[in-house]
DNA sequence: GTCTATATAGGGATAGAC
DNA sequence: GTCTATCCCTATATAGAC
């Protein structure tokens, strides 16, 4: 008589889909779709190319896979990291503390997110474009009701998306420049980048106080 | 005896050495380094594969001769775009304005550089850090000194940089997802980055205004 | 200088043994 | 499931005729 599998109180060595998937992970975001090597891939997890078209058909499905679950991921927390029981300012600077947070436990991504938006815009916005779309149009009306009330200053609300996400965004994309630029050691950037949270809500707070 | 050559009053037709140079600046540009195919570059010319290595022996040749021309033709303009005689604020303005003309001039380019940026950083950062990091020092002074006399908020220099740049130049490599989540066409679009200049310019005032 | 033809290399994908 | 061997396409690069 079989005896029923034990549920996974111990982590079990990481099978071999497991293993492919972290190391096309990686490997997708380090490089993008086109700099990405299925050889890379099979060495970093430690098995043969074919293995890969075993599991998964072809570079572009292995791709499918992982981003979607990358993306799934992150995308999501976004609209809800927008608290909606506080006044306006408060919920942007949640907003950015939330926002920048994912963005450092996951450095690269911004970069590849900015790649691939250029090399093939539509896979990612036909992915993800509607799971945003609903929740801005929800702030931007939001944000005008607050600057009827005068709670904020009138500002463009379109504008003000881009901004918030950008002064979020642009450092972690252009780090090797700004670091050059600015002399920061690794170590000094990586403060730095802890740091943009306060400045960058300070910064949006008096941008739009009355 | 030979006649001297005319000075080049009407415009030549181009000769084939410019043709690939223009053809190959449109296609790494639009695709960076990897996604080049120097089959479409030889397209775009109109001449043949063979004659591309002629003139420069090889894509990463041709490349950096691109590059080099492109990046020299406008980064330079950015730390001259500063005017020196003005009070810091209008300064900043002035930046913003001739930083964001142009990028209207070279709507791809932002893209370009955040790529290479991350594939290749020692190249871009070897060949234009020491140009930027100097001027960079001098706004610093700048600004501590304009914080001092009370002209502007007390400010983080580098966070500073990271904002103004950032805000200016987000909007063009996100374009595709934000054309998405805002719902503007292409035309909206192209009259938000014209309009993003005075947007721009009034946000910093705000958040600088003491 | 410009072309055709071909060499060479790299990478994704498949066949088939075990 | 996992491996070895190989196919096949694409892309860079070169040889050589004109």
């Amino acid at each position: 008589m079989k005896v029923a599998r034990q549920p996974n109180l111990e982590p079990m060595p990481e099978d071999t889909e497991a293993k492919i998937f972290r190391a096309a992970e990686e490997e997708f975001v380090a490089r993008g779709y086109k700099g990405a090597r299925m050889q890379h891939i099979a060495d970093q997890a430690g098995i043969n190319k074919s293995l890969l078209h075993y599991y998964y058909r072809s570079k572009e499905k292995l791709f499918r896979a992982v981003f979607s679950k990358t993306a799934e991921k992150v995308f999501p927390k976004i609209p809800k990291m927008w608290g909606w029981d506080v006044p306006l300012i408060e919920r942007m600077e949640r907003f950015v503390d939330g926002y920048i947070d994912i963005l450092l436990k996951n450095p690269m991504l911004p970069s590849f997110v900015m790649h691939e938006l250029q090399q093939n815009p539509g896979q990612l916005v036909s992915m993800f474009g509607d799971l945003l779309s609903f929740p801005f149009q929800k702030v931007k009306e939001e944000i005008l009701r607050s600057m009827e009330s005068g709670e904020i200053r009138k500002t463009d609300p379109e504008h003000l998306l881009a901004n918030v996400v950008g002064l979020c965004v642009f450092p972690f994309v252009a780090r090797p420049m700004l670091e050059k630029v600015t002399g920061m050691s690794k170590e000094e950037f990586d403060q730095f980048l802890i740091d943009r949270k306060q400045h960058v809500k300070e910064f949006i707070h008096r941008a739009l106080a009355p």
